[in-house]
DNA sequence: TGTACATCAGTGAACGCGCGTTCACTGATGTAC
DNA sequence: TGTACATCAGTGAACGCGCGTTCACTGATGTAC
């Protein structure tokens, strides 16, 4: 799993002590969303008095980016190994609506609220276009059987907007109706998951299994 | 305006301080997002003591369930208006997106990340109904000279359970289309303009109209 | 194998802060006769 | 029009709390000779 032959017992231990604090720390997020999050109820909870975290966390707002960027590297996981698995558009669909559910604030603390003045490191935005480059990927073999729309097509317009606008996918070889295609595959997706999660859809009686399905088959059209 | 009348002085110093308190928190709402409000902060920034504010809210929770309250109110207001106006879905689409960025912080409070375990009074659940109500008229008339979607149509299945799970609508007389064209609707909107909002295309160097007037294009497919 | 030293995890006290909320009170505004 | 009383807005002190963070310190663990 690990290398583990340079590994002293003491980094060994400071991992896995890294590692529970952000246990617990997702935890209370779970419980009471990312706002709620506070260093001595995480060290209470250990059993620890709250100075110790310091060890291993420099700031609250240091384990929360920590967080964050994990949240971004977990994501970017899930999408590359079901692209490796030979998931199509609709795949890695199905496997970000799994992740999503997994554990909903993880996914609002990537696509949800932003806090106002809040800005990502530079790795992470990083991390979010390497996710942006699977799904590329997805849409482009995608669309390899596909046709160009026609000019009274509603998509026209905007592949040719994308067909100019394209610094987000510049190092990626993409045709446009590749780059539609990934970018409808995130708005539309991510509008059915983000208001089921936000539970939006319970008492209504619907199904959200089947609205998200019925995006699917949308997607590569 | 209102029915000045009835009003004492006292009652219309009231309602006015009242609504100087919530504009102020709207205001730090904009700044550091909702669970940064502060009722203390408030009185600050008006020059009063906070004790005072309880005057006028009887807890700090109390006048965020009323910010909400409002937001859904002005919500409904807007899509009213452009509904009376004669807007068509993308009309429909138009105006909620001008009242969106109009302040967004409002429009999350309404459709962003949920505070975990907290749960919208009953009447505020009735305005978010009505609004798909106002929705589904809409959808109804554009759906008049539509056709059904046949059995290979990526939609078919969709309609079919619509047509069997429609409490959401069920004191509208809407056809299974236009129950998916609402839904559709309030999904893929919701999908592009949350991320709008959310910064996510910043940087990106993507026209966030090309996409949102894109996806107001497929409405009435 | 044993001793001397350096490293580092964790503690407890403390600082300063802001929060929501309660309470007894002052003083101004409105109401009734 | 003037007086007596009731209503109500706003204050200041106080309570209890939890927060993030700093600091000097103890004690255990690892390292070098």
């Amino acid at each position: 799993m690990t290398v583990a032959g340079k590994e002293t017992p003491r980094e060994r231990y400071r991992a896995q002590l890294r590692a529970e604090i952000k246990e617990r720390a997702w935890e209370q997020i779970a419980a009471a969303g990312a706002p709620g999050l506070s260093l001595n109820a995480i060290a209470k909870q250990m059993g620890m008095s709250g100075p110790a975290l310091y060890r291993y966390f420099s700031s609250r707002d240091d384990l929360i980016t920590e967080l964050i960027r994990d949240a971004y590297h977990s994501l970017a996981d899930t999408i590359r190994t079901a692209a490796a698995s030979g998931a199509d558009l609709a795949g890695l669909g199905r496997a970000l609506r799994a992740w999503a559910r997994e554990d909903p604030q993880r996914y609002f603390l990537v696509y949800g609220t932003p806090v106002p003045g809040y800005r990502a490191p530079d790795d992470i935005t990083m991390i979010a276009s390497e996710i942006m480059g699977a799904l590329l990927d997805a849409a482009q073999s995608a669309g390899a059987a596909a046709t160009t729309p026609s000019d009274g097509h509603p998509d026209a317009r905007l592949e040719a907007h994308l067909a100019e606008h394209r610094q987000w996918a510049a190092d990626h070889p993409a045709a446009p109706a590749a780059l539609r295609r990934a970018l409808r595959f995130w708005t539309r997706l991510h509008g059915v998951l983000s208001l089921e999660l936000a539970g939006h859809f319970t008492g209504m009686g619907l199904d959200p299994d089947e609205l998200y399905d019925s995006e699917l088959r949308h997607l590569t059209q």
